[in-house]
RNA sequence: GGAGAAAUGGCAGAGUGGUCGAAUGCGGCAGUCUUGAAAACUGUUGAGGGUCACACCUCCGGGGGUUCGAAUCCCUCUUUCUCCGCCA
């Protein structure tokens, strides 16, 4: 949520950066900033209200101490009207109040003047490229059919005891995720995150903090017996230890990581695309999460760029990164990098990772702030990443590393899978 | 799930109708002293709105009510703790 001061004071900047979204915020504009001036004339006039009341009850008090109580008496009648007047005001500034929140929960994040204009995905621009695309032998295989010639992955079982998008992976194939999962948090706490475990169930609040709530809950499973939301990513209960919290300036920056399993409802998406690995409703995940101060979040959005490459250079898979373009932006980010791994037996480009800075959009929501070096407190930026994503990039291991006598387990995976080979 | 108790500032903990945004202690910060540190002493130390700055207003788990006046009384929700039940 972005924050009213700011939009009054940026409120052309604001305007020219939606355009990269395509979208004309010019009236959203011009109403948050009418209502947030209603906002301040009816909550100078309670005060006022206010202020005149509780000088009469101090009063009031003082009078039947000294055992007036007939001018006690003659001042609470005035004070009727005055709380009238009040509950009147308070119920206006009420819904004024409301009527800006419901129009800030619309506007999305301002995006970075790097973010370029586009409409689609085919508008993001490639920033970098690596790793070699491989050769493969005739008859290669993609992994939906690998899956099932080595029977590491079951998705028929996986329809059979909940359904589509919840796949069984089984023997090596289950050791392979395991060792992605423990190899992937190695490299994070390696590169300073701490490891989190991390709760798989939000409430309300939390889905608010981080911006899924209250426009996004279709895209996430509801209890409603217990009115919880399973976790979309780890971004919503990571971020969320910072809701309502002040940190010091000497605590940032603040990294983590935490392996999840992330549940989506991807209500709508259905289609050759979404065969095999390429579109579940539950998967693993390996998440960064950071806190920073603003003036380095951008520094530290390279850093988790580059880490991610590092995993990526690791595997020796071939990737390539995206910037986002204003359509493809999410609601809460200002900058987005994509990360995509080739797979070679689909021919295509597989979305694994996507690293964004949220500047203080989250933060705004959270109530996250810091004390900073002039006493006063300050929201600080929040960023996240996916370090990585499991399902597509076992699909590439599978993939890109399938040889006639079997696939090949990369060499820095080995010592966690404890195989070099499926067969 | 049943019965009971509780929720106050970073923490601990007073406060049961008016001068309480809130005693006191600890912690934090600044200063005095010291070569430096510690100790001691002195001061300071919640958040939000509003203002050029003051004033002023709101907040004692959330919401509602009683009252001229609520941290304090009533209702309700949530959470925590204790006992019982169930249980990985």
């Amino acid at each position: 949520m972005l924050q009213v001061p700011f939009i009054r004071e940026n409120k052309d900047l604001v305007i020219s950066r939606m355009e990269k979204r395509n979208i004309d915020a010019t009236s959203m504009i011009n109403d948050v900033i009418a209502l947030d001036e209603d906002r301040k004339r009816i909550q100078t006039e309670l005060d006022n209200t206010l202020a005149e009341s509780n000088a009469i009850s101090k009063e009031i008090g003082n009078l039947y101490k000294t055992g007036q109580a007939q001018k006690a008496n003659v001042l609470k009648e005035k004070t009727s009207q005055l709380k009238e007047t009040s509950k009147e005001l308070n119920d206006t500034l009420n819904s004024t109040v409301e009527s800006l929140t419901q129009l800030l929960y619309k506007i999305p994040n301002v995006p970075n003047e790097t973010v370029p204009k586009g409409s689609t995905e085919d508008d993001n621009e490639e920033i970098f490229k690596e790793g070699d695309i491989p050769v493969l032998h005739d008859g290669a295989l993609p992994h939906w059919e690998l899956a099932k010639k080595y029977d590491i992955i079951d998705f028929e079982l996986g329809n059979k005891i909940t359904g589509a998008g919840f796949p069984v992976y089984k023997g090596k194939g289950a050791r392979l995720q395991r060792a992605l999962i423990a190899y992937f948090l190695d490299k994070n706490t390696a590169a300073g995150y701490t490891e989190y475990q991390l709760p798989l169930l939000v409430n309300e609040a939390s889905g608010f903090g981080t911006g899924q709530l209250p426009d996004k809950e279709g895209q996430m499973y509801h209890v409603g017996e217990d009115n919880l939301y399973l976790i979309p990513t780890a971004e919503v209960p990571g971020t969320n230890i910072f809701r309502d919290t002040i940190v010091d300036e000497s605590e940032l920056p603040i990294g983590i990581t935490g392996y999840t399993p992330c549940f989506r409802r991807e209500a709508g998406s259905y289609g050759a695309h979404v065969r095999g690995l390429n579109r579940l409703h539950q998967f693993d995940k390996v998440e960064i999460l950071r806190v920073e101060h603003p003036s380095q979040s951008y520094k530290a959005l390279d850093g988790m760029v580059e880490h991610v490459k590092g995993i990526l250079q690791e595997l020796k898979l071939p990737y390539r990164i995206l910037r986002l373009c204003g359509g493809d932006l999410g609601f809460t980010s200002a900058l987005t990098f994509d990360f995509e791994l080739f797979s070679t037996a689909q021919d295509r480009w597989l979305e694994i990772s996507s690293v964004s800075n949220f500047e203080t959009f989250q933060a705004n929501r959270l109530k996250l702030r810091f004390k900073n070096a002039e006493g006063k407190n300050e929201l600080a930026h929040t960023l996240n990443g996916s370090s990585l994503a499991l399902p597509r990039v076992l699909a590439g291991i599978l993939e890109n590393y399938q040889t006639e006598d079997g696939i090949v387990i990369p060499e820095v995976l080995q010592p966690y899978t404890g195989f070099k080979i499926i067969d």
